[in-house]
DNA sequence: ATTAATCCGATCAAATTGGTCGCATTAGCC
DNA sequence: GGCTAATGCGACCAATTTGATCGGATTAAT
């Protein structure tokens, strides 16, 4: 249905939160997922992945946890997206394999492509620090450009 | 994982053919199934949809069959999608019942809102007459930039 | 040594998705 | 009128994906 998953959801709360306590040193899992009710466990794993693609640093041992590697305007939704569920393909002929297992005839890859192009745009646009001010007046300009994007050969 | 579902894009490829034969008439499920290798049942449910949707025409009855009820140029790839997919909203955190089941605390609805906005928007600009003509040779360009995607998972 | 935290893998249940089947309805043709 | 080819519709099942849980290992500060 076009969404993200749930785990892409609580990444993208978990580096908010922590770009807005990014001053206050490091937050652990289970703050994180005590302030958002998220199951301690499930955003454990999540923060790992983040951390294993250098979104994040890892603190162990007592008073540790996890902070931002990069400041929050140098990290895009993308990214963070990315790291947990994977590259995204907006079609479903185009799998990690290659392309089309059932038909080379498949014939919308192509202009489909362009729209996947275009979301990974919008995407890597949206940075965590933007997402912290929430009501920034900048969505109609995005836009605009969004639609320059889109001029399908 | 932010893709479309199978049904969409059979969907798609559906709407694609039935504009490229626009002139001939109508076209059985079956015809079209049978040229994308897609199973005749699953494709007939979903032009069932896109009928009742009102993007189709169909005929009953012997030398029946679909044909597109608006000019392929009037014709978004956004309906389409919609109308087989349902609603599209990015984040998990909304759905048609309404918003965060889990959490009032979830911070990141109202950017990713603007980022489904803009989704919906490249969506609706792509029409099914722009898929048809797009036989520019990037594929060996696309294939580079797909294996370099390919380095994780 | 204890404790609080990150790491890692395996597993399980629930939801979604893809596909199939059966039957009813409609319309053209002999 | 009956046959046939087509849509229309609902129910159902299998496969995949997703969300969540558990058990243990490692690390580091007190």
């Amino acid at each position: 249905m076009l969404k993200l998953t749930k785990k892409a959801d609580y990444g993208l709360m978990a580096m908010k939160h922590l770009a807005e306590h990014a001053e206050e040193g490091s937050c652990s899992a289970k703050d994180v997922a005590e302030s958002y009710g998220i199951p301690p466990e499930a955003l454990a794993k999540i923060l790992q992945r983040l951390t294993k693609a250098g979104l994040l640093h890892s603190q162990h041992g007592i008073n540790g946890g996890y902070k931002l590697a990069r400041d929050a305007h140098e990290i895009s939704a993308y990214e963070v997206i990315r790291a947990i569920d994977g590259p995204l393909f907006i079609t479903s002929c185009i799998t990690v394999r290659g392309e089309c297992d059932q038909t080379e005839r498949c014939t919308i890859r192509e202009p489909l492509r362009k729209v996947n192009q275009s979301i990974e745009d919008v995407l890597k646009s949206i940075k965590i620090a933007e997402m912290t001010e929430a009501n920034d007046p900048t969505g109609g300009e995005r836009k605009k450009t969004l639609d320059e994007l889109v001029t399908l050969t």
